[in-house]
DNA sequence: TTCGGTGCAAAGGGTTTGCATTCAC
DNA sequence: GTGAATGCAAACCCTTTGCACCGAA
């Protein structure tokens, strides 16, 4: 149980420590399973992965992990929430969604996109006068299992 | 009332009908709520324009001419949906967000970055098996008015 | 011993649905 | 006249909250 990798741990201890909350056994257990998933989890897949968790605790956990900039919430066309590591640990990537099972996949772009995209997002500050614009690019198609 | 331009109005009866479904009054206050306005609004904001729908209806209706590709749903962070008209109306473009007001607008991009993201989504297509990959490019940041 | 964390149950809030009525073709 | 659309209220479902209890520093 909670074989969190010994990096992540320490970086949750830290960042946890830092907004005055604490690195529990429910909050190893969520980290864990979202570290060992390829992919973005549901709350409900999580869930499943250690049911020991209260939904309640599991979206409270959630949201502190998230505060701690831990965890990020991935919004998603298909009215649950997705969650997974945050970019500091994952490392900056896109997302590639299923648009018939929903299922969510991370995606990495080459260096030449990611530029154009930066370059394209400062422009936009600047032109519509937003202050510190990030760029959110998805893909989104029929994934193979549910062509068949 | 019903101020629905006309092509939008011949678009609407023809591809309403293409999927069995009428063109109401209702129907041509939702859509012109959202011809008449410059940004993606919440169902909230398309009552108020015509509070005589119900609010069961304004969903409904919503999802009937999202099924006939009128209107496109933008999920947003902030926990409500966006409507607006669907590209195929309003021509390709992207959104940027405001991270604190949750108020959406629209942007046009470079055709340059356009046809890049159209060259990543192919290649994305082929190494996960993916069949129809579109991108979505979204942008957030803080806008004038909340960083006031 | 002190707070933060947890479980349970109840409440929230946007969205959907059942049903009888009304409307469009 | 017939099937689609509407209004109202109730149901849904994911998520949040209140409260008493538990647990780690």
């Amino acid at each position: 149980m909670s074989d969190l990798s010994i990096s992540l741990e320490t970086l949750a201890l830290e960042q946890l420590e830092a907004i005055g909350s604490r690195l529990t056994k429910s909050r190893k257990l969520i980290l864990s399973a979202l570290e060992a998933s390829a992919k973005p989890l549901t709350v409900t897949q999580i869930a499943k992965f250690s049911n020991k968790i209260a939904i309640s605790s599991m979206y409270r956990n959630l949201n502190v992990l998230e505060k701690a900039s831990l965890v990020t919430k991935i919004v998603n066309e298909n009215d649950f929430a997705f969650y997974e590591l945050d970019e500091h640990v994952l490392g900056h990537h896109h997302h590639l969604r299923c648009v018939r099972c929903g299922t969510v996949m991370d995606v990495e772009l080459a260096e030449e996109i990611e530029q154009q995209l930066h370059k394209t997002a400062k422009s936009i500050s600047k032109k519509y006068k937003f202050k510190n614009v990030e760029h959110f690019l998805d893909f989104a198609g029929a994934c193979s299992k549910c062509e068949s």
